[in-house]
DNA sequence: ACCTTACATTAAGCCTGCCTTACTAACCCG
DNA sequence: CGGGTTAGTAAGGCAGGCTTAATGTAAGGT
């Protein structure tokens, strides 16, 4: 497939968002953008698509993912329960709290870049190989294109 | 814009698709896919996307939907009380009812265009007015493809 | 003519995703 | 130190869609 050089994006945000759109366009995505084996919800790829390696603040997460804190914090609490994330204190902050992926959860995230890819292969299937890069340049494009007017 | 030598989907059908697509690519879409002025619901939109112009039936809205029939009367009655659509006996068939577009829902699908045509103008800003066709000619005939092993 | 199936609809109850309101603990600034 | 702000959380609500179940009416096969 394609080879990693495109920019910006945080690797997950990559396959989240491609697999949305994929998705959108009919491609079955198994138990939301993760692959399969999961128990994965789709309002957990947006904890997947921001976390950050060092760990993110649930805040930060839940900006990210344009929800409110109390949103986050449900999903987070999923999560945790599924093994996927867990809390610690931020050294930084008393107040605050990192959520980091665990060795599942990154799992979960190397499940989500084979789905895409297998998807991946079905687009090749239909536009072509040099379509099917084509069209993954310009999503990649447009979703790390500074907003316009309407963005 | 583009032309229309599109393939075989329906009118609202690719406004709707790439309406999605597009929203979910960071553009806005006011009230669902349909523009500013109508108080359409992104749920309305199912009916716009699929409906014919000699009507449809309920049971047909709900499947191209994939929704369950009762839960296409509540959408389609409301879309009724706003003056949308009307329900008329299907002559054929005098169980069912063909639900066809009034003057005002044929006006919410031109609107639906017009929106559309506005957010391909910012994508022509991202990708240029060759890459924008692209795009769409991409989606579009990855919309209109049958279906492969996953999909 | 009878039985089965299909269409449209209503109603109740549930789940999911997200929201608002409200609170506590910790931080930071003057 | 005191007051405002920020991080996380709890509780309750609302919308969209689901399931299950029931009803009336019509169609269709045998």
């Amino acid at each position: 497939m394609t080879e990693n050089q495109e920019p910006e994006l945080a690797r997950f945000n990559t396959i989240a968002m491609l697999g949305q759109a994929y998705s959108l366009l009919g491609f079955q995505i198994v138990e939301g953008v993760v692959g399969a084996g999961h128990p994965i919800k789709p309002s957990h790829s947006a904890v997947f698509a921001q976390i950050k390696p060092e760990g993110s603040r649930l805040t930060e997460l839940a900006a990210g993912a344009n929800i409110t804190p109390q949103s986050m914090v449900e999903i987070v609490d999923e999560l945790e329960a599924l093994g996927y994330v867990t809390r610690r204190p931020d050294p930084k902050d008393r107040r605050a709290k990192l959520i980091t992926l665990t060795v599942r959860g990154q799992a979960a995230v190397a499940a989500g870049e084979s789905t895409i890819t297998g998807i991946e292969e079905d687009i090749v299937e239909i536009l072509g190989t040099e379509g099917a890069a084509q069209l993954r340049a310009m999503l990649i494009k447009i979703l790390s294109a500074p907003p316009t007017r309407d963005r």
